[in-house]
Order: C-alpha cells, then sequence, then structure tokens
DNA sequence: CCCTGTGAACTGCTTCACAGCT
DNA sequence: AGCTGTGAAGCAGTTCACAGGG
C-alpha cells in the first residue's frame, strides 16, 4: 500500500502526518468506514455521497465536506471510489498500523469487549488481558491467557503496547491508567464511569458507561424513515 | 428536535415538561450528576463551579453557563447546595420518574449490561431481559429470567417498558428496533455497530461500538494533570 | 472579597447553493 | 446530465470578562 500523500512532499514515516481535520469530521470517519465496509461487502465498486451519507446516518453536504478535508477521492458525476476511500479513511485514522492494545479488567464487560470480533477485526488486536484479581489470573479467553496487572509493564514493552482500555470499576480505573501510561501507553480508552486525568501528551477518551442516562432523553442519532 | 410543550395536552403524564435546554448542556448533566452524587457521599454539602467542573472534566464556565439553563441554584460567594443540583438535574433528565428498561440480547456484552449495577442504581430499572435463542431463554441473570423476544409486546405492556437496549449483533439490531418501536418503546439505546432507523416520534441513540476506533486518535475528553 | 450568573465576542460546525469536472 | 467539491451564510457552543449578590 503506498501511503503517498498528493502534495505531502515531507514526512513519509509512517506516522499519520495529516494536516489538521476537524474534530467532528474525524470523530465521524468510523461510522463512514464501518458503512463503506458494508457496502464493499454487498459488493459496491462505487457510491454517492448520497448513498454513503444515508448509510452513515448524516446528510449528504456533510458527508462530502467531512471527505473534501481528506482530498479529492471521488468523482464528480459518479461518486467515489469504495475501496479507496476505505483506504485513505483508515490510512488517515492510523488503523494500516494494527497496533496492539491492552484490555485491563476482565469482568462482565471486559469479557464482552474480549470477545467482541469487531474489535480486532479493524485495525486494533487485542494482545494482552489484565486483571488485577489473582482468582482470575490465568483464565483464558479467545485464545488470551489473563495476566496479573503487575506484569503489565513488562508485557507492554514486549508487544509494544500503545492502546490501553479500561474495563475495571470506577474505583481502580485511575490507578489503572497511571499505570498504563507509566507503560508507555499513550492512548487510554475508558469504560469505567469517572473522569480521568492523563499527563500531557497522553491521550484518553471517556465511552458509554452504561449510565449515560443523557441518552434516553434527547434525539442524538436518530433517524427517521 | 421533538420536545415535549409544557402546554401540550397530549402527554400529560411525567414528562419533563422544561424549557428547552441547549443539546450539549443536556449532554453532560449526567456527568455531573455522577459527579455531584460522588461529592454528596463524600459528605460535601456545597460545591464551587471549580470543584465541581474539575470533577467532571470541563472548564468551570462551561460547567456555570450549562447550570444557569436550569436556573439559579447556586449561591453567590458559596457555590452550589450538592443535594439541591442532585434533585434538580434528575427532574430535568427524567431521572424521578426510575423508568422501565428492557435489554435486548444477552449475549457477553447483555450479559455485562444486565450486571451493571450503575445502570440500574440510577434512574433505570431494568425490568426484562430478551434474546432470539431459545437456549438462552430460562436463563437467570441477576434474579431476571430470559425470556424469548417474541413475547416483548405482551411483557412491555404488562411492564410499562418505555426504554429498550440492543445488545444483539448488528444483524438483528434493525428488526429489535422495529420490534421495540411496535411494542411502545419511544426511546431506543442502541449498542449494535450499525445505524438504526426508527419512526418520527421515537429516539435512537446510538452508543460505543467498541469498533470506535475514533477514540484512539484524537483527544476528546483528555485531561491534564 | 468570593463566586455565581450572563451579555458579548469568538470559534467551529452545519447547511445551503452552485460552480465546475466527468 | 449527474455528482462532487467548496465559498459563503447561518447557527450553535464555548470562552471571556465582568456585573452584581452574599
Amino acid at each position: 500500500m503506498s501511503q503517498q500523500r498528493p502534495g505531502d512532499s515531507s514526512g513519509r514515516h509512517a506516522v499519520p502526518a495529516l494536516p489538521d481535520l476537524p474534530e467532528a469530521t474525524v470523530a465521524r470517519l468510523p461510522e463512514y468506514l464501518r458503512a463503506l465496509h458494508n457496502l464493499a461487502e454487498a459488493g459496491n465498486d462505487t457510491v454517492s455521497s448520497e448513498g454513503l451519507a444515508a448509510a452513515a446516518g448524516v446528510n449528504s453536504a456533510k458527508l462530502r465536506k467531512d471527505l473534501s478535508h481528506l482530498g479529492s477521492y471521488g468523482t464528480r458525476g459518479v461518486g467515489y471510489d469504495v475501496a479507496l476511500l476505505i483506504e485513505q479513511i483508515e490510512y488517515v485514522l492510523g488503523l494500516h498500523q494494527r497496533r496492539a492494545v491492552a484490555l485491563v479488567g476482565v469482568g462482565n464487560l471486559g469479557h464482552a469487549l474480549a470477545g467482541y470480533a469487531g474489535f480486532g477485526s479493524r485495525g486494533f488486536r487485542i494482545a494482552a488481558l489484565f486483571d488485577a484479581d489473582p482468582s482470575r489470573v490465568g483464565e483464558r479467553i479467545n485464545g488470551l491467557v489473563v495476566q496479573h496487572i503487575e506484569d503489565l509493564p513488562e508485557i507492554a514493552a514486549a508487544e509494544s503496547i500503545a492502546i490501553g482500555v479500561i474495563a475495571t470499576p470506577a474505583a481502580a480505573a485511575q490507578s489503572v491508567a497511571d499505570q498504563l501510561v507509566a507503560a508507555g501507553v499513550t492512548s487510554i480508552l475508558n469504560f469505567a464511569p469517572c473522569v480521568l486525568s492523563v499527563p500531557e501528551g497522553s491521550t484518553c477518551a471517556r465511552l458509554i458507561s452504561p449510565s449515560s442516562c443523557r441518552y434516553f432523553r434527547s434525539t442524538s442519532t436518530a433517524r427517521h424513515r
């Protein structure tokens, strides 16, 4: 896969040395990517902005504006080349790297995440599972053996783990985040219902927290038929 | 954005007949609520905008602006009354109703959600579990017996279920959503990695999808220390 | 003084509408 | 003729900075 960027004569290293995309655009790219994979599996070679927008749950003007930030990968009068667009978005999101993920906390949610096929199927590889509970250490989930959290530094280094997923109770989350950062992890995905603090240079995104009652109140990604 | 109006005679029961709050504000209220509960448990009676903002991971100006939309529940020179603010936010979010939730799909993720204490502990009560797989029907999880999806209409009516949580594979999600809507469910929380379409008048929010790779790229709720 | 509540400026996102390429 | 790519307009959310009550 040649990853040359049109107009980008410098930085040819692996890091996506891409221009700043609007935050809101980046947030939608994974959804476009998912829709594109569906389209590709269904045998579509091209798709119009209208079609892709519908599949991703946005309006077509927004979609075109978003994609225009990546460059011109569409053909006027025709639409977008599905395969080409997939490649571009994956490049922009850094998914061509197939980064190693460590999952901490193998309770109910941790099990669900470890077993979630879609997690590993695109761009990410769960490389290690950790728990603080000795009775859980040694359990085999989806081909991986649960390790004790104490062994995190060593394993993180060996596996080149750059991403940590926290699926522990809230009380343990900050401590786990600190250990992840200390082990060289720069991106943390937090499923615990609490705010984490991480040093500058690391990123930390809070996901759901099933308690997010907000979602029960107002429309957000609602679609009409 | 269909909002129940104060003078709307069609919805006379219990709908929070409150003025329109900015979407972004509503999205943050649950986080404030969680932080407030923590503060209350820690024995705090009052909290400053600065303190609450830090606990919720936002800046204090934003927090004050958000809370000002609810009315004046703070005291200048002092701060906010924790208990009063909790009550107000719960009211605005409609959490005083303790609405009944149906969870569809008791795979790994469904189990995690069914067992998640925080889910039920504030404002929501999981009233029924469903699955399409006959071999799963009858299983007892957290005191609830898994029902077959065919019995949804009957049970939904009996339990006055207003909220549906979809934790099925993506392929089944739209069909489940249709069945939920047909059974009178007006709010759907979708954990499957796909866009759902629901009729006008219903709301549907997509949650995580662990594949949301976006979160590994750019800052979002990152906090510095 | 302290800390809330808020007009006003600002920033960024969305939508519109159409020019321009195929 | 059809569909993308994009300036320009419009709108929502954030931040600033300070007025004003306790």
